[in-house]
DNA sequence: GCTTGATCTCGAGTCGACTCGAACTCCTAG
DNA sequence: CTAGGAGTTCGAGTCGACTCGAGATCAAGC
């Protein structure tokens, strides 16, 4: 049987795509799998690298917050072929919506750190200035607990 | 005693941090308060609305992604007072960082997933053309496993 | 033949951040 | 006086996503 050049191990499929070889073992029982993963001889796992697409993409999509109960059924859709283009739009859709609400809520957190470090940085200019000129000057109070 | 005016109820602070009451005392038995809270009669919690902006910026350290250890340590050296500046600085330095590695992850996601989008939209309308043209034209296919 | 390292299955353990429930105390309204 | 609702403490339970460990198997190199 021609082994095919792009049959890959479980290790280098980890490798390939950042997951443990525990978690791909864990993500193929959970169902995330485009297809049942072939088996060499020994029964190891063999990987093509349209595993290693999908996979990538299933990473993508858990590092934007999708629940793997999500991907799995992102995937039964895909599995099913011809006929679930509309739900697969609709779930993607549902999911670009929450990234936009993570985005929206990373963008104002980092506008109040930013408005602290800015603060911060200002007391310590302002303590070093005051340092340098009268060689003994603590520094300034005042930033504890207000926001 | 004076009740002041300001005074406020654990279910109260609930409501005005989103925070649930159950939350908020097992916050401040993970020591992000910035000080004791005080009690009332019958050993009931009383805040002020000092508690709650401390508070709402916990909210969202939490929102943003730290955990509540570092939180901690950050209220830790709040509390301490001056002389601590230059640490709670690096720390927030550090979250900003990583707040701006969440967003650029999630930019990276939303391309991706707004790319996908596109095709099966592209592949929808494609379709309905078709039907409306032929009246029969069944979904284009290869919108399966390729990324 | 023997060791080494990767793989296998299966079940249990971990971690963070809450959440829940039980049993009790209070205050207020009717 | 009593019923309801909000509060208290304490410990246990939950959830998601892995992670880990034990014990077995397999392939290759010395």
């Amino acid at each position: 049987m021609a082994e095919r050049e792009q049959d890959l191990s479980i290790g280098q499929v980890a490798e390939r795509t950042g997951l443990s070889v525990h978690a791909l073992r864990f993500y193929e029982q959970e169902g995330v799998m485009f297809g049942p993963v072939r088996r060499g001889p020994g029964g190891r796992r063999v990987y093509g690298e349209q595993d290693v697409g999908w996979l990538n993409l299933c990473v993508v999509l858990r590092g934007s917050g999708m629940p793997l109960p999500e991907i799995r059924r992102y995937t039964e859709l895909a599995r099913q072929g011809p006929g679930t283009e509309r739900d697969r739009l609709a779930l993607l859709l549902r999911h670009r919506e929450a990234v936009d609400a993570q985005m929206e809520q990373l963008r104002r957190c980092r506008e109040i750190v930013d408005h602290k470090v800015r603060v911060y940085e200002d007391a310590l200019d302002g303590a070093a200035a005051l340092a340098e000129a009268d060689a003994a000057g603590p520094a300034r109070p005042g930033l504890g607990r207000s926001a």
